[in-house]
DNA sequence: GTATCACTTAGAGTTAACTCTAAGTCAAGA
DNA sequence: TCTTGACTTAGAGTTAACTCTAAGTGATAC
């Protein structure tokens, strides 16, 4: 089973322009094309394309998705060096995570600041300068 | 107590730079100057920065964070709908966070799998088309 | 009094990540 | 055969969010 480069766009909610654009980039480096010059998608590189929205979806620069790619067009002998980068990118994503939840709370804060009419005053800070 | 803007940068980690940019964008409506016309915060400013701050780091785009400041701008009458924002961008936060969970696991899987030397193989795409 | 320093402004430049346009190729259907 | 549709390319344009430059002001240090 292969997909067009809109199936591939359609599965991942990317744009063809956007798919087109990683290739460019680098970030898709086994893509074969079929006899008239199309992209030619096949499984394995649906799971890379996965790897690399996911990689992009926990913020990882496409500039590092690629030196990931190259690490892997370079095959097998770079494995441990993925997987540092992995780990690392792990680590990363669990302080994203840490980031998020500490926000959370302050915008929880001042949800139920507003929930309470007692600081309508303080949430004018032109009447405050009036005083 | 007052700052200046090169002491509130630094403690939020920004440039002077770009707090000159969020207050040329509208979302620093509060911001008093001294004599001399140079900015001076106080602890309100603070705080609303800090708010600023939290609402970036969490996603939201600048040009909804200068809504938000609109409403602040135009006082205590528009704390519901203040209210009403920050319940939204909660839920983005809660989808945020979920979604970084479940692109955690993927990554954690791929660990994984450079972990064990069976997939050696699997680890080079250029091997498997020689076949 | 002059140099230095921290600030000011308007506006230009930068970067990442797309997003689109124009011109072209090929295959299938009427 | 002609048109339609899905693809191709190179390269230009867009957007968000800064980031910097140039020129200027006023207070303080020597």
């Amino acid at each position: 089973m292969t997909y067009t480069i809109n199936e591939v766009a359609a599965k991942f909610g990317l744009s063809a322009y956007t798919i087109r654009y990683y290739d460019k980039v680098g970030i898709l480096p086994f893509v074969r094309r079929n006899r008239v010059g199309n992209r030619q998608f096949d499984e394995v590189d649906v799971d890379w394309l996965r790897l690399v929205c996911c990689l992009k979806n926990t913020g990882m620069a496409l500039k590092d998705i690629k030196t990931y790619s190259d690490l892997a067009r370079q095959g097998s002998d770079t494995g441990t060096t993925r997987q540092t980068m992995l780990r690392q990118h792990k680590q990363a994503v669990l302080q994203q995570i840490a980031d998020l939840q500490a926000n959370l709370e302050l915008i929880e804060t001042k949800i139920d600041f507003y929930a309470d009419p007692q600081n309508k005053k303080l949430m004018d800070r032109l009447k405050e300068l009036e005083q």
